[in-house]
DNA sequence: ACCTGAACACCGTTCAAGT
DNA sequence: ACCTGAACACCGTTCAAGT
């Protein structure tokens, strides 16, 4: 009685978010992950306990990935450089992967919210980079009003609901440095 | 041959919405719609093309229910204190139907977008406001900063992503406040 | 130990047949 | 003109049977 693993969690949540960026939420079914890992839809029950789990997966994925990218793009030296340069990491992320940001962001289901843990290693470079600006115990304060901007922003555009005049990325860029700014001075 | 009608659309989105706030999405289905109006669930498609119609109609609905909101809020006597006004009923309307403004904020498929003109309708208010806060020229930045950070704080809230010390209507007063601030001293 | 076909209870949607 | 049961192609999930 051998037993050839012919797949791996990874790859089944690597199939289940790229069909999530390519084809959208209702296209990502446990039988066309199956076929896409090479494999049927029943054998994917030995490594994930149901599709809520692997859209909890997916999204974990998608956070690790972004905290990630939001942790590298920080450099230590000028905390209110660092929290432009993170915001607008977050935005250039979003764009290149907004379906798995709306999975992240706005769970259709709870249980596909992100860990806990997950969410505070997501949020680390934010904050620390605003507790250099604004003192340690305005660091959350300052962070959640960034990060509640950068979120509606990148939420609204790409949902397409933004009757936009000018250039997206210059209004982006405006309303960041003005609330860092807001925040350098003690305002926020 | 007879034919009466046993239901209408009204009812039909009527009752998919109070079954997305009850249930959640995934409980919306055509046949728990149809027997909660009293009918079988193809009778459903005399009224409605198919499913993504009817939930681009409870997105519809939502909007214009929450653009009443907003509307009756703005009392045109001060832009400021209106501005904060209508944002304060922003967050309070999704707060008793979080479902529907995850819906109209972040829809899963490109087909339950909102009309463009109830786009319009539902930012009525809050431009007008900025409009005579900011100017006539400034109008549209200034109301798409204050509904980007409305829209995120909300959301992350409702999404439960928020990892809040204080009391989050305090943080959202102290946001909106030190925004509007800032539009009025032509800050933003 | 993993993989599979068959089966079950559900979907959304269509359509011929009823009134 | 509207409503319905039956049918179809799909889901997610379970499970006994294979290797």
């Amino acid at each position: 009685m051998p037993a050839p693993a012919r797949t791996s969690t990874e790859a089944i949540v690597s199939a289940a978010r790229g069909l999530l960026e390519a084809d959208g939420l209702d296209q990502v079914t446990m039988q066309r992950v199956a076929t896409t890992v090479g494999v049927r839809a029943p054998s994917l029950y030995k490594r994930i306990r149901d599709r809520n789990d692997l859209m909890h997966l997916v999204a974990n994925d998608a956070a690790r990935e972004l905290g990630d990218t939001l942790s590298a793009t920080a450099s230590a030296a000028d905390p209110a450089k660092d929290l432009v340069a993170i915001a607008r990491a977050f935005r250039i992320w979003a764009h290149r992967s907004p379906a798995a940001y709306a999975l992240l962001t706005t769970p259709v289901d709870p249980s596909w919210r992100v860990d806990p843990d997950m969410n505070v290693y997501l949020s680390g470079a934010i904050v620390n980079a605003a507790a250099h600006l604004a003192g340690d115990d305005r660091a959350l304060e300052a962070a959640r009003t960034v990060v509640a901007f950068a979120h509606g922003f990148v939420s609204l555009e790409l949902a397409g609901t933004f009757r936009l005049g000018g250039d997206p990325a210059d209004a982006y860029e405006f309303g960041i440095t003005t609330l860092v700014n807001a925040i350098a001075a003690g305002g926020t």
